[in-house]
RNA sequence: GGAGGAGUCGCAUAGUGGCCGAGUGCGCUCGCUUGGAAAGCGGGUAUACCGAAAGGUAUCGCGAGUUCGAAUCUCGCCUCCUCCGCCA
């Protein structure tokens, strides 16, 4: 949620963030309210003084003063049923209207429209050479990823996933949570449902982004759409001491997207699907050290990259193209040699204080002798289904069976190869 | 899902309608004391919002209600514990 209070004050600051992303939003109305809002508090607050002061007297009186101040009880009840409510409904719609602003972009974030003006800030890794005609994931895993079945059985955007593949997702688990553990990262299994009111506070259920979410009505919850939404709010209305941050997690979940909105985009396979499972990092942080969190997550992405020795390019993403709660993101596109592009398969963002208002998550700062918000930032660690083709793809063999990366091996029995069924 | 019990300031507890935003103990912290420490003594010790400030308001799991007035009474919900049922 953004700084109300910032609102208020530099309003052009929020209509300039606004504006570098290339978003509509007119905030005059929500200033209009907040002021409301502050009037109407400020009065009903003066009421229940009165009640307050009265209600000391009361109980030490008699006689004719005591009938005089319950009337003048009955009268102050009276007006504040009236004005409750009022303020209620104003408190709600202020709310409504914050959480429909996106968080401010950082200083140093690349401005541009949309997509088409990231910048690639490097590539690292050699894309592989082939003296044959490199094909795509699905041709090489040859049955053992099985979309048709799944159609039947769940409909489209789901997949079986089979054999040393099935396995491979495990390797690669445990991979990322052998590497990250030693860099001071918690393990976590968080619960992948949510309750509203968690996942607003989170950001993640603003504008488009609810479409994006499955719910269930009966229990009120939301599938999450990644682990980050549930390892968030772990420290939800906590406070932290200052020697407790950084605090840095490795969660693993189940995603659940509906991926509406991308209709006839990538239809095939498994890059865009309803469900898949990724390794996530999660770190909250002191303001002042955001930033090279930032950095640091951003060096574990790569890291892990480095060690399956697969080609990816770190891209800056602009602000028009940046997710609704980042201030700064890089994304990482891993080479597919099978469609001869870069895809996307990992977002680093820093959140800033974003969401930790949206959840409450403090910190101490003794030297002000005051709670001030931490900085909440997430990374992909591997994103399996999307690592897994570009893995079969990076790593394939002239006769159409995968390689299976060397640092991988020992978590598959020492595995060194995949051959699809009919190889 | 059924029956019963419980949720108060970091922790433990006191508190059955006005003297309670809330006592006590522990913890933490500052000071006195000491050669130093322990003990002892004295003080401090939640969060948020409004306000330039003085100050005010809210919060005793959450929400509604009764009442002139609710931590305290009523109802609904949530969470936890015990027993039963079901279950990976």
């Amino acid at each position: 949620m953004i700084n109300l209070e910032l609102l208020r004050t530099s309003p052009e600051k929020i209509k300039e963030g606004l504006k570098k992303r290339n978003m509509k939003l007119d905030i005059e109305p929500i200033l209009e309210l907040d002021k409301k809002h502050r009037e109407l508090l400020t009065q009903v607050e003066q009421l229940r003084h009165e009640q307050n002061q009265l209600s000391k007297e009361i109980g030490h009186v008699t006689g004719e003063e005591w009938t005089a101040m319950i009337k003048q009880m009955k009268a102050l009840k009276t007006r504040l049923k009236e004005l409750g409510p009022e303020l209620g409904l104003l408190e709600e719609a202020l709310r409504n209207a914050l959480q429909s602003i996106p968080n401010l972009p950082a200083a140093d974030a690349p401005v541009g429209r949309d997509e088409s003006e990231n910048a690639v800030a490097r590539e690292v890794g050699k894309k592989p050479v082939f003296d044959f005609k490199p094909k795509d994931y699905l041709t090489l895993a040859n049955g053992l990823i099985d979309t048709e079945r799944s159609a039947k059985v769940a409909g489209s955007r789901f997949a079986y996933v089979f054999g040393d593949l099935a396995r491979m997702e495990f390797a690669l688990v445990n991979l990322a949570f052998d590497t990250l553990i030693p860099h001071g990262f918690i393990p976590v299994n968080p619960p992948v449902m949510i309750k509203p009111k968690v996942y607003e506070g989170m950001g993640r259920l603003a504008g488009d982004q609810k479409e994006e979410r499955y719910y269930l009505s009966k229990d009120d919850l939301y599938l999450v759409g990644s682990a980050e939404h549930t390892i968030g709010p772990i420290h939800m209305d906590e406070i932290f001491d200052a020697a407790d941050l950084p605090r840095r997690y490795v969660g693993f979940s189940t995603c659940f997207r509906r991926e509406a909105g991308s209709y006839g985009k990538d239809t095939k396979g498994i890059l865009r699907v309803h469900q898949f499972d990724k390794v996530e990092m999660f770190v909250f942080s002191l303001p002042e050290n955001s930033e090279e969190e930032h950095r640091f997550l951003l060096s574990r992405q790569e890291e892990l990259m480095q060690l399956l020795k697969l080609p990816y390019r770190v891209v800056q993403i602009c602000t028009g193209d940046m997710g609704f709660t980042d201030a700064k993101q890089y994304d990482i596109e891993t080479w597919l040699p099978g469609q001869n592009q870069y895809r996307e398969t990992h977002s680093c963002s820093n959140t800033t204080d974003f969401q930790a208002r949206g959840i409450n998550a403090k910190y101490r700062n003794a030297a002000a002798k005051k709670t001030e918000l931490v900085h909440m930032l997430n990374a992909t660690g591997f994103a399996i289904g999307r690592v897994l083709i570009a893995i079969i793809e990076n790593y394939q063999q002239k006769d159409g069976s995968v390689k299976v990366p060397d640092v991988l091996q020992k978590y598959l029995g020492g595995l060194d190869k995949i051959r699809p069924f009919s190889a």
